[in-house]
DNA sequence: GTGAAAGCGCTAACAA
DNA sequence: TTGTTAGCGCTTTCAC
């Protein structure tokens, strides 16, 4: 068994409730008293107990983090900058993944929430009744849902969607296709929809599909039979799919036709060519997304709403219509 | 508060005893008696504390997994695969990443190692001592560690790496350029110089690098101004920035040089052309990893070494050698 | 087969 | 400023 507070009291020749001190209020006791508690720490290696801690206390020191897929690259990024974050906040994450299974995410939470101070929930697939109940349990964040009352992350594509709707009419692009990737509720089809409509560009959509590279193969065959000289779709990854299928019947990119993706994965930046898109950032979704729920911990902002926004990022997959 | 094992013992008019048997010996208990425990805990939503749990009988039902970058591409399936594996033996997995830093790596593991039964530590960079004495602490399985009497995973990329130097072979081609992405104790360079030598492919070897995009870029640029016809990349990754520069610089793949990367992440699936690559099981690692874990925890499987094997996936970034 | 009770390591009154 | 003490929810002897 681990060295216990017990062991580090005795041989600073103190209380275990002043070593306890030393961990939880260093400033009421006594410096020379603190000195000596935390020498005989280090000596013996002592390290709190967080199981008895959260037992005495009700708080964990751990934030669960329930996302659909750890497969789709836009996560990790996210993972690594809130674990980051937490840290910072003397905080540990507890991810899960739901493999966007609405069972897996009921059970995921019920195993998650037991051991966290507090969740967010990206892109939950539970009912609104089921988030409410959910919130009056356990500190709750909600990133791309919204439920009156319940604190939120929300990602706006606007900014970036717009400057895309600008970057291909600068071109002098006019036709335009949408590959969509179904889940209604990320209402990205809306938002381009009506950007696209105010820059006066046509706008065809295809699906909706899943979001998958397979969608992205199959759409671009059908919109290297129609006239199209634009596509954007629903991700990067379908976009890459994109990209595959017209290199493949030989249709030039961006010399015949333009593709934007969305999320600046990995993925884009690394693709051939590289993949003009509309960028997250994943550092500050993480930050505010760690953050708020840190202050709903602690009883501060309580349903507030926090929107991060996103811009384009221009790289080689897009350029002038053809004529 | 949540309910407690009290509330649900005079609900079903037993002692708190019997209702934390019913649910950690069953059998031990009449069923009829069993039966009014569980119905009275399924009525009041009871779900035993981890922490008092954990605080009582040293077990926390989680499990540890420190990796080195979850934005390699290679881990989130491995992390998904593995939380699938730990969920159906009541585990829960906790997943931290170190950013390749060891004293991140140190920090992560003093704060990880108080949470869970046991560690899967992946590439650590910590120094054999340390290993040692943290393996006398904890249960632990090492994944591309040796440490002798701690049990281990060992990725073998001998087959996979044999059979692309066999393929290449084949192919016609003769002289083979290895993009070498550092890390020495990783070895991928030593299996690919005797492969290739074995075939009597002559090898030139570039780096060690950094394993990242603009390394393959950089290196792709060496590959163009030389005679060779092969690139085998450290990763997927750096295969991919050879596949970028390569087709800026108009040299075709893979009719004038063939890449092979190695991992077979979703990067090798969907670039253009497609990666051939050596794909390693993240199934297989991610399973096999889980079980040897559990069965350290479990005091079964001391110091055993599991190997997992790989093998060549051929796809569109590799053809005949032009002559 | 079931109950009573001790105690895991820690924090937070309350006392001194 | 420091010490004493009562539990947090649970498992596990030890009785019965």
């Amino acid at each position: 068994m681990a060295v216990t507070i017990k062991e580090v009291a005795s041989a600073a020749g103190v209380s275990v409730s002043t070593v306890s001190r030393a961990f939880t209020a260093p400033d009421q006791v006594q410096p020379q008293t603190l000195q000596r508690i935390l020498d005989a720490a280090a000596k013996l290696g002592y390290a709190p107990n967080p199981a008895a801690r959260s037992l005495r206390g009700g708080r964990t020191g751990s934030l669960g983090l329930i996302i659909p897929d750890i497969n789709n690259p836009f996560f990790p990024p996210i993972f690594k900058a809130m674990q980051a974050r937490a840290r910072r906040q003397g905080y540990t994450i507890l991810a899960a993944d739901t493999d966007e299974r609405e069972f897996d995410e009921l059970e995921t939470i019920a195993t998650v929430s037991k051991r966290v101070d507090g969740l967010v929930l990206w892109a939950s697939m539970l009912g609104e009744d089921r988030l409410r109940e959910l919130a009056a349990e356990i500190p709750l964040v909600l990133v791309n849902r919204h439920v009156e009352g319940i604190p939120e992350l929300r990602i706006s594509l606007t900014a970036g969607i717009s400057q895309a709707a600008e970057h291909l009419k600068a071109y002098g692009h006019t036709r335009c296709v949408f590959v969509n990737g179904s889940r209604p509720e990320l209402e990205r089809g809306k938002s381009i929809r009506e950007s696209f409509e105010a820059h006066e560009l046509s706008l065809a959509e295809l699906g909706p599909y899943e979001p998958r590279f397979e969608t992205g193969v199959h759409a671009a065959t059908l919109v290297a039979s129609g006239d199209a000289t634009a596509v954007i779709a629903h991700n990067d990854l379908v976009a890459l799919g994109v990209l595959h299928q017209l290199a493949k019947l030989d249709v030039k990119v961006p010399g015949a036709v333009s593709v934007i993706g969305i999320d600046d994965t990995l993925l884009a930046a690394t693709s051939t060519p590289s993949l003009t898109t509309i960028r997250i950032s994943a550092d500050e979704v993480a930050t505010q997304a760690a953050d708020l729920l840190i202050d709903t911990i602690a009883g501060r902002g309580g349903g507030r709403v926090v929107e991060i926004g996103s811009r384009l990022i221009p790289r080689a997959s897009t350029g002038p219509a053809p004529r």
